[in-house]
DNA sequence: GATTCTTATTAAACTAGTTTAATAAATATC
DNA sequence: GATATTTATTAAACTAGTTTAATAAGAATC
């Protein structure tokens, strides 16, 4: 759990006894590429930390797939949507190649935010993070074009034009696989 | 300040002793309309309550403005992207209606969620507050036209299209003037 | 290695926006 | 109350995407 250990402590200071009393609720569990950690209509408790995979976090809407989110290594993740309103999912997490994750169910997260208000704070914190990304995120919906999100994909998460299939990437960039090949093709007659 | 009060207690319970603690470091502000909060190239150092009146926070990228939110009566606002990094602003924070505010400085807000457990919980569970309502404006961005986006405005917020002008509208709906008025007039022609 | 299935590209017709410019309507100012 | 200024609408030409359908390319399976 070094990783967890290192990714909690780049956000806050957290003594030794804290982190112990905290990492001792997360479980290790495993999932095989097509497998599901959550489907719509149910309830999401765990809070999950990304050792190894990728996990595609997406609704299907009228038939048509919406990736919203592809968490990779590093990453926390949950359908934090739901979870923080404790409301059924909308949403598929599903496992896109085989994944080692690490959860946390949402009563030990309390329990440790109880205990320890280090680890509160990380709560906090890790709030704002994601605050941060999601701004972002918002600014290039509205403010870039589709040609320049694609771009900017594919500088910052080089990887995962590797990893995921093409027409993936399109309903993540809220484009149909033919509006990304013709980017693509427009890009390449520039050069 | 029984509103901010309120609604601070709307959120997690917050013992009196610590409420009390809390709202000292909050001082009453007043905004003429046309009068700024923030300018781009300022560091902003204050968390806002709004109380009365209506803050347009936006951006100006190569001459055309981007409305972002419109803060009125209840909201807690800041440029939370510049203030969590404590990154200079792109952002104005400009009074498009005589306001009062209650704000916290940054340095005041730690000494609170130092001093309190309660109130740093508050802060976690608003920034929580802040990822639903970003979250659902990321779906709306990728999954709503613009006509349906300006019907769910249209909803959701009546009272701004009392008190704000629509060519801002329109930039808050990520839309020309010009596109906006297509889309009213095709509504209208519907009906 | 041929066949099947999945994924990516291309073409054609269409759509909802854009820009620029002119005009109309509403508001503020003298 | 006339004039100037700001805001909203309309028109015309254009653009970047859409949908549907056909085709091509790549990967998996027998």
């Amino acid at each position: 759990m070094e990783e967890l250990k290192k990714t909690i402590r780049s956000f806050t200071d957290v003594s030794d006894s804290d982190m112990e009393f905290g990492l001792q609720f997360f479980k290790k569990k495993t999932y095989k590429k097509g497998t599901f950690l959550l489907k719509p209509d149910q309830y999401i408790d765990d809070f999950y930390f990304m050792k190894k995979g990728c996990v595609s976090y997406y609704t299907i809407d009228a038939g048509t797939t919406r990736v919203m989110e592809f968490f990779s290594e590093g990453y926390f993740f949950t359908d934090l949507y739901a979870y923080i309103q404790e409301i059924p999912s909308e949403s598929y997490l599903e496992a896109i190649e085989d994944s080692t994750v690490y959860a946390i169910s949402k009563a030990d997260q309390l329990k440790v935010f109880d205990h320890s208000h280090q680890l509160e704070r990380f709560g906090r914190l890790s709030m704002q993070r994601t605050f941060v990304i999601n701004f972002q995120r918002i600014n290039q919906l509205r403010n870039l074009s589709n040609q320049e999100r694609y771009l900017q994909l594919l500088e910052k998460r080089p990887s995962l034009f590797q990893r995921v299939p093409q027409y993936l990437i399109a309903s993540y960039l809220g484009l149909t696989p033919v509006g990304l090949s013709k980017i693509r093709k427009r890009l390449s007659e520039k050069r």
